[in-house]
RNA sequence: CGGGGUGUAGCGCAGUUUGGCAGCGCGCUUGCUUCGGGAGCAAGAGGCCGCGGGUUCGAAUCCCGCCACUCCGACCA
């Protein structure tokens, strides 16, 4: 690899020339989308929303088991619903698109199409929920939500894009906090499991939280290109939607109180996430367990073994689809060497080839994508070799991206030194934070960096208080800085 | 929303300066020969030149307006 790599994938920009188009290159070439005709839109095609179809089906089934239900609320909610909570519209309304009309006529009251349900369910809320009996309440949606975006992206920064959203009440505070990190932890365990993503966790500052928010928590993962991406979040909302849409139980000792609510999301945009975490130059690299195909045959045909080589083929084909997501690659007047680039382009996990070699050898060729290492594995293990061989690639993408992401993360207390860093490295910047809201402007004013977080854990990589990096201010508290999506 | 760039066949582009038959490469279709890292030959198909108006005998080309994509800012859970 290397040298010829222009070579073989000529139609994907360099990832170091110009990590945008790379991006974009990939999202369109490996038929993952399309763009749509309405600005800021597109058509997610099979090749991408299978992927979806993966993080939903493993995320969903962690959903169930923390003990929440899934439900479907209204794509459109009345004007006069979202502006209850101040703080909450004042952050939506440049971003909402309006219905004004409705078969012909105008409407007497307007109506958004949702940017994100709080208001809609809230309002549900208040009807469904009278007793300490009726709490918790935990519900989540699985739904699309628009955003009036001006500079966007396939998949990071979408008009409308699909996620889903869960929607909690609780008696007391503590359980509402106990759910908001419940359901974070989640998240990051169902990232770094299943998508092979090495998340931060940690709180947001108050600039950076959900607009109507107590508190925001976030996952916060690193691109290749040294800048982060939020990849989840989840709120406290507190007892501010509570208040404003009426929500109010009878609790135990007889008294009328306001429920404490959370709510929490993840989005479509993971999908940009593992392109940009794991992709080169060749493509994209997908973990086997989100993979839409986890293996590719590829049968090397030659002019007296065909029917021979076919057969077999087909025949691991099918004992293999059993068990995993398989394709047979049968096409006639395509060479090898263009089908190996093109699944490598769409980053499939593992490629088997079967060839006169190899029906000689009683076995198939195996090459892993995240690698490029072949080994040869002979049939009879092929049923205990396989789930073991995707396991490893599932585990090395993981490895890959925390020991980038450790390369990439810089510590540092100098101010000097953390503005050479961004300009030149990119990456988290691990320093300390005095929590004064002016410090944080001034440094994003000046570096362009915001804080990504206040970690949960440091685990002895940095003191636990120290001189903030912008005021020098003593008793700071660590925090991530980085450039982001 | 401000500044720059781009829009011509599925993709990448030339043609626009100086108005005059709609072009090239790749891909696609069919056939034959091939097939262990993007095969070869032959014959084909494919165009509201982003959209709308204007100037002109005549517009991909000149003028006005709009739209989309893209990069950089601003904004953004």
């Amino acid at each position: 690899m290397g040298t010829n790599e222009k070579e073989f994938v000529k139609e994907i920009t360099p990832r170091n020339e110009d990590f945008s188009q790379w991006y974009l290159d990939i999202v369109l070439k490996s038929e993952m989308m399309d763009y749509a005709p309405v600005k800021g839109c597109m058509a997610i095609r099979p090749y991408g929303y299978a992927i979806w179809e993966n993080i939903q089906q493993l995320l969903d089934r962690r959903i169930k088991a923390t003990g929440h239900e899934n439900a479907y609320f209204p794509l459109f909610i009345p004007e006069s619903l979202l502006q209850k909570e101040a703080e909450h519209v004042e952050g939506f309304a440049p971003e909402v698109a309006w219905v004004t009309h409705g078969g012909g006529e105008k409407l007497t009251e307007r109506l958004v199409v949702r940017p994100t349900s709080e208001a809609i369910i809230c309002q549900m809320y208040s009807r469904w929920i009278q007793s300490w009996r009726d709490l918790p309440l935990l519900i989540n949606q699985w739904c699309n939500v628009v955003r009036w975006e001006k500079n966007t992206r396939p998949f990071l920064r979408t008009s409308e894009f699909l996620w889903q959203e869960g929607h909690t009440v609780h008696c007391t505070e503590v359980e509402a906090e106990e759910e908001a990190l419940k359901m974070l932890g989640v998240y990051k365990e169902f990232a770094e499991t299943e998508l092979a993503i090495p998340v931060i966790s940690g709180l947001k500052s108050e600039r950076e939280k959900f607009a109507g928010a107590m508190r925001t928590y976030t996952i916060e993962a690193l691109m290749a290109d040294g800048r982060a991406l939020q990849a989840g979040t989840s709120h406290n909302l507190g007892q501010h939607f509570a208040k404003v849409f009426d929500i109010q139980f009878l609790d135990k000792d007889d008294e009328l109180k306001y429920p404490w609510q959370t709510s929490w999301g993840v989005s479509t945009r993971l999908i940009g996430a593992l392109i940009m975490v794991h992709g080169d130059d060749r493509g994209l690299k997908l973990p086997p367990r989100v993979a839409p195909l986890q293996i590719v045959v590829v049968p090397i045909f030659t002019k007296k073994g065909r029917e021979e080589v076919l057969q077999k083929a087909k025949e691991i084909t099918a004992l293999l689809g059993e068990n995993f997501r398989v394709k047979l690659d049968e096409r006639e007047g395509y060479s090898p060497g263009w089908k190996f680039n093109e699944w490598e382009m769409k980053g499939v996990p593992l490629r088997l080839e079967i060839g006169p070699k190899d029906l000689q050898n009683d076995g198939v060729t195996a090459v892993r994508r995240e690698t490029g290492e072949k080994s040869f594995i002979p049939e009879k293990v092929l049923a205990e070799r396989i789930p073991e061989l995707l396991e490893e690639i599932q585990g090395e993408l993981l490895r890959q991206a925390q020991q980038f992401r450790e390369e990439k993360t810089h510590l540092v207390s100098d101010y000097t030194e953390f503005k050479r860093i961004l300009e030149e490295e990119r990456g988290f910047l691990l320093t300390h934070w005095c929590g004064d809201p002016s410090c944080e402007e001034n440094i994003k004013e000046e570096t362009k960096s915001t804080i990504r977080c206040l970690p949960f854990e440091v685990s002895g990589k940095i003191s636990k208080t120290g001189p903030c990096v912008r005021c020098g201010k003593e008793e700071g508290a660590p925090v991530y800085f980085a450039r982001a999506y």
